[in-house]
RNA sequence: GCAGGGGUGGCAGAGCCUGGCCAAAUGCGACGGGCUUAGGACCCGUUCCCUUUAGUGGGUGCGAGAGUUCAAAUCUCUCCCCCUGCACCA
């Protein structure tokens, strides 16, 4: 049994010991591979395991690989989460405290503490280091900072100096989800169920009163529909206001109001009964024409406007109202489901692209295309009576249908596809102060703030955005971003577009811990803008540190001069108070690391983090050090299942490796997923981990019953192996394929030395060296392991010290695995062969004295791949010089059907191929417990040699 | 809706770029056998259907359909479905 607790601890002051991640600039290649730090608002999970193994792993690799690797760490503490969880802890949630206590095994008395956001922070920090080094990752502690220490602060300032001078930085109006009690903007951690409130424009367009200078505004999403409008709905239950909006009086539902009034200028000049509105009728500013207004049963005041226009042809809803309306005798005056939109003649009838699972697995039939409202609820067996949600579901359809092939019947935009007509109309109609665009937030149910208040859209003004969408800035981007390695590659065009997508982004928010906004000190910078060139901070954090330089001292002009290589060092020196030798030290140090870097990050940050990392890199940066790599990796999936709180899955990584171990947690989350899948965390793959290593710790304990003796077949077939996966691992850990890589070191090695065993192998020399390669390899993966087992192999050094291994190439390809893979194919003849004759009734109560194994002369090898090169039996029977053309003509015959899809096999000469098998013949006997005969078919009397093929000897069972 | 990534055997998941050695790696599961007091672990074999008394032969098959080709999981087109993101939030 491994201990891996002790084992951990062992090693890991050993590598403290010996400094091995206390890297410093050298002739060495350099290498800063960082690790998006963590938000310490919880502790670290298993779910961030997956990253940092990864990237751990990797550093590890490329420093046996020869690189001077540098891979530190800092901790994330900007932002609202931990101020939001601070308070909630203070005022007792008692959801929260239990997930503390529960989840992330948080004593009582420290919880009573957090109500302290810095304190909660610093807690969690502790943590969080504490377990990454009981994870055994190589980080260089020394460099280590938080988001609020006033020096790197002061790194943040010149950061976003830089962008103003630039001209990156711009104010102006947004939308956001925003809370009115809290007077705040609210993002999804802020609300109760961590709902992400979803803002979506929707177009308000303005039906004059007839009898006033007052407008019914109509909130929609389908603009295009306004050549269908037979009526007005309101709900005849509710109070109206009438407000002003710019020079225009509209009436808007109370609740409207207040959700407008944050985005828009709105003024209530008086108000109105929903019921006193029916009394009216308003004019379509599109075709002019006068239609009534009507009681909704549908409208909800706090949805849109409080008021909707309808289209009974194209909205089921409005089909439902007005036809229950007109039966229960409500007087509704005549008019006509004018249809304005017909599908196109490519997607056939109504409903045939919709999936019916989308309608409930329904298929009514259709008795009235020309009411397409109507028909979609028919093809749900529905009509006008049907429960709301199967309107719901009608209505879904129908505008999915009519977006994808929709062509509009009528209007200016006539013969034009709907989704196109939409746009233009609803351009036109803004245009022309016939419509206004408004927001809502549009998730299905409506969302709330943490303190109860529903969640309305704000139009925030004088809001500052870092201008991403600055035209030379993205074409630097774009010049930049071929020169940048993204693994895996096929993300790339995901990062195309993203460059071209990314836009205006607020950089400030008035609530938070961070570094003061220098245009508006009153707000901080948002998390994630302070945190894209962050880790050029690591190059010198040490140097700042251990000279107890000050955040006073570091000013801009330090910055410029060591990342910019901008002004005179001497200056910098005597206006800042820092010594020469120090900003020097600073500026080498840099530009050593940040010549060659690497960035990962789960692949959840792609189209925030990594997108904004490459922008302010190449922003602020001289090309020299432009992002070099970047590894966006995928997530942890725990038994099959994504990580949440509410599932009770989230593990807490110290609790796991005090349960399982580092390097089996490691291991599992890193070697059983290439970058770009998710990996699935199973107790499974941990417990076989255990006990394959268990299996290598007993055969390295056996190296001293092995052997030394004189190679055979077999030890050259596991030499060449091993090189050969050296060689493979080598080129799948280039591009980080842990999977591939891992598959090859240690699953394979585990299969490949117990057929090794099987076969009767036992060369202590052979299994050494196989083990000690291995070991190293293993190295990466499972650091605390591997070191044990080197220890075990008689080694003095570290792993973690030592040269990754190098292929031996003159063991590897030739012939001797072909060979092997022969005699293991002809084994499973043997077994075939056994259980025919077996059967035959000569043979009944038998048992096989003697097995005849017949090796094929070596013309046939020559002729065979004659015909495969030749794809035609005469051409390569003119090939052969030495051969009975006759029989030769015959052999080739047996392939004749194969021809085209022939190809050439490894030429094994048939004494090597005899030789090996000679070899063979002790463990094939045993296992046939028969006698083993092997012969050469040009010696051989058996009158089943001419049978004998390349690769497949021909086989005689004599009973 | 827009964009990106996918759809492979009971499940998970390779293969697809560079078409043929692919009834498709590997792992799990299931079944049969060995080992064992028993279980676990471990080892051997089987695991799409049919067929086979000398080491097979045939059918179906990689979301659906069509196409290119002597040959398609792999290339082209159309369609269906799933996942992720769509921002100011870590």
């Amino acid at each position: 049994m491994i201990a891996y607790d002790e084992l951990e601890k062992k090693w890991q002051k050993a590598w403290a010991d010996s400094n091995a991640f206390e890297p410093e600039p050298s002739d060495k290649p350099g290498m800063l591979i960082t690790f998006a730090f963590p938000y310490v608002n919880s502790p670290m999970h298993a779910g961030h395991m997956k990253t940092y193994s990864l990237t751990d792993s990797y550093a590890r690799y490329m420093r046996m690989r020869g690189y001077n690797v540098l891979l530190p760490m800092g901790f994330h503490m900007t932002g609202t989460p931990i101020l939001g969880m601070a308070k909630r802890l203070a005022a007792n949630d008692a959801e929260l405290i239990d997930d503390f206590i529960k989840v992330y095994a948080v004593p009582k008395e420290e919880i009573a503490k957090m109500g302290d956001p810095l304190y909660l922070a610093k807690y969690f920090a502790v943590d969080t280091e504490a377990g990454m080094k009981e994870a055994g990752l190589g980080i260089d502690w020394r460099r280590k900072f938080t988001t609020i220490d006033p020096q790197f602060s002061k790194f943040i300032e010149w950061q976003f100096g830089k962008l103003n001078k630039l001209g990156f930085l711009t104010q102006g109006t947004h939308p956001v989800g925003w809370c009115t009690t809290d007077n705040s903007a609210v993002g999804g951690h802020d609300t109760k169920g961590d709902i992400q409130p979803k803002i979506e424009e929707m177009i308000a367009i303005k039906f004059k009163d007839t009898q006033s200078d007052v407008y019914f505004p109509c909130g929609t999403y389908r603009p295009e529909t306004i050549y269908g409008v037979t009526n007005l709905f309101v709900n005849d239950k509710t109070t109206y206001a009438i407000v002003s909006i710019g020079k225009y009086q509209c009436y808007l539902s109370k609740e409207a109001v207040g959700m407008l009034s944050n985005q828009i200028k709105v003024d209530v000049t008086g108000e109105i009964q929903g019921s006193e509105l029916l009394k009216r009728k308003a004019v379509n500013p599109v075709t002019k024409e006068e239609v009534p207004v009507l009681p909704g049963f549908f409208v909800k005041p706090d949805v849109g406007t409080g008021i909707v226009m309808s289209v009974p042809a194209h909205a089921p809803f409005d089909y439902a109202a007005l036809e229950r309306l007109k039966a229960s005798g409500y007087p509704v005056p005549s008019m006509e489901y004018k249809k304005v939109i017909d599908l196109d003649g490519k997607a056939g009838a109504i409903g045939k692209s919709i999936d019916p699972s989308m309608l409930s697995g329904a298929k009514g039939k259709v008795e009235h295309p020309e009411i397409p409202a109507l028909a979609y609820l028919e093809l749900m067996n529905a009509n006008a009576n049907a429960m709301d949600d199967v309107i719901e579901r009608a209505t879904k359809a129908i505008y999915k249908e009519e977006s994808r092939y929709g062509v509009m019947a009528a209007g200016k935009y006539s013969g034009k596809p709907e989704a196109e007509a939409r746009e233009l109309i609803k351009k036109d109609l803004i245009g022309a102060n016939e419509a206004i665009a408004i927001y809502i937030i549009a998730n299905e149910e409506p969302v709330y703030c943490r303190c109860g208040t529903r969640v309305i859209v704000k139009v925030v003004s004088d809001q500052w955005f870092i201008n991403y969408g600055d035209k030379k800035w993205k074409e630097k981007v774009r010049k930049s971003l071929p020169k940048t390695r993204i693994l895996p590659e096929k993300l790339r065009p995901t990062f195309e577009y993203l460059v071209d997508w990314l836009d205006l982004r607020a950089t400030e928010r008035a609530h938070g811990l961070g570094t003061p906004f220098p245009l508006n000190p009153s707000h901080i910078i948002e998390s994630l803008s302070d945190s894209t060139i962050y880790m050029i901070f690591y190059t010198f954090s040490d140097i700042l540190n251990s000279n107890k330089v000050s955040a006073e001292q570091l000013k801009p002009e330090f910055f410029d001069y060591v990342i910019c290589s901008q002004g005179d060092g001497g200056k910098v020196a005597s206006s800042t108070g820092i010594d020469l030798s120090i900003i020097q030290k600073c500026k080498e140090s840099f530009e050593y690391w940040y010549a060659n870097t690497s960035n990962h990050s789960g692949a959840d940050l792609t189209n925030n983090h990594f997108i904004m990392y490459l922008f302010n890199h190449v922003a602020v940066l001289d090309e020299k050090y432009h992002p070099k790599q970047i590894v966006p990796n995928g997530l942890l999936l725990y038994e099959g299942q994504k990580m949440s709180k509410s599932i009770g899955n989230t593990m807490p990584i110290r609790s796991l490796i005090v349960k399982y171990g580092a390097d089996p947690i490691r291991f599992s989350s890193v070697a059983t997923a290439d970058l770009d899948t998710e990996t699935n965390f199973e107790e499974s793959t941990i417990n076989s981990v255990k006990q394959k290593n268990e299996f290598i710790e007993e055969t390295i304990e056996r190296l001293d019953e092995m052997l030394a003796a004189e190679l055979v077949h077999i030890d050259y077939w596991l030499y060449s192996k091993l090189n050969s996966k050296i060689q493979k691992a080598t080129a799948a850990l280039d591009t980080i394929s842990f999977r591939s890589a891992y598959n090859e070191i240690y699953y394979n090695t585990m299969t490949e030395l117990k057929w090794y065993f099987e076969r009767g192998g036992s060369n202590e020399m052979v299994v050494r060296e196989l083990l000690e390669k291995f070991t190293l390899m293993l190295g990466p993966a499972m650091p605390h392991v591997a070191e044990e087992f080197w220890h075990m192999l008689g080694k003095s050094t570290l792993v973690a010290k030592e040269k990754w291994p190098t292929p031996d190439k003159s063991m590897t390809g030739g012939t001797v695995e072909v060979v092997e893979d022969t005699i293991r194919k002809t084994m499973d003849d043997i077994d075939a062969v056994m259980e025919l004759t077996a059967r035959m009734p000569a043979n009944k109560g038998k048992s096989a004295s003697l097995i005849r194994i017949i090796i094929a002369d070596d013309w046939k090898t020559e002729a065979y791949n004659a015909l495969a090169e030749k794809k035609n039996i005469s051409k390569a029977l003119a090939e052969l010089k030495d051969a009975n053309k006759e029989t030769a003509s015959k052999f080739l015959s047996q392939f004749a059907s194969k021809i085209m899809t022939l190809e050439k096999i490894e030429p094994v000469r048939c004494d090597e191929m005899a030789k090996a098998f000679s070899q063979a013949i002790s463990y094939i006997s045993k296992r046939y417990k028969t006698s083993i005969a092997v012969e050469k078919e040009s010696e051989s009397k058996s009158q089943r040699a001419s049978r004998a093929v390349p690769g497949k000897p021909s086989i005689e069972v004599v009973w």
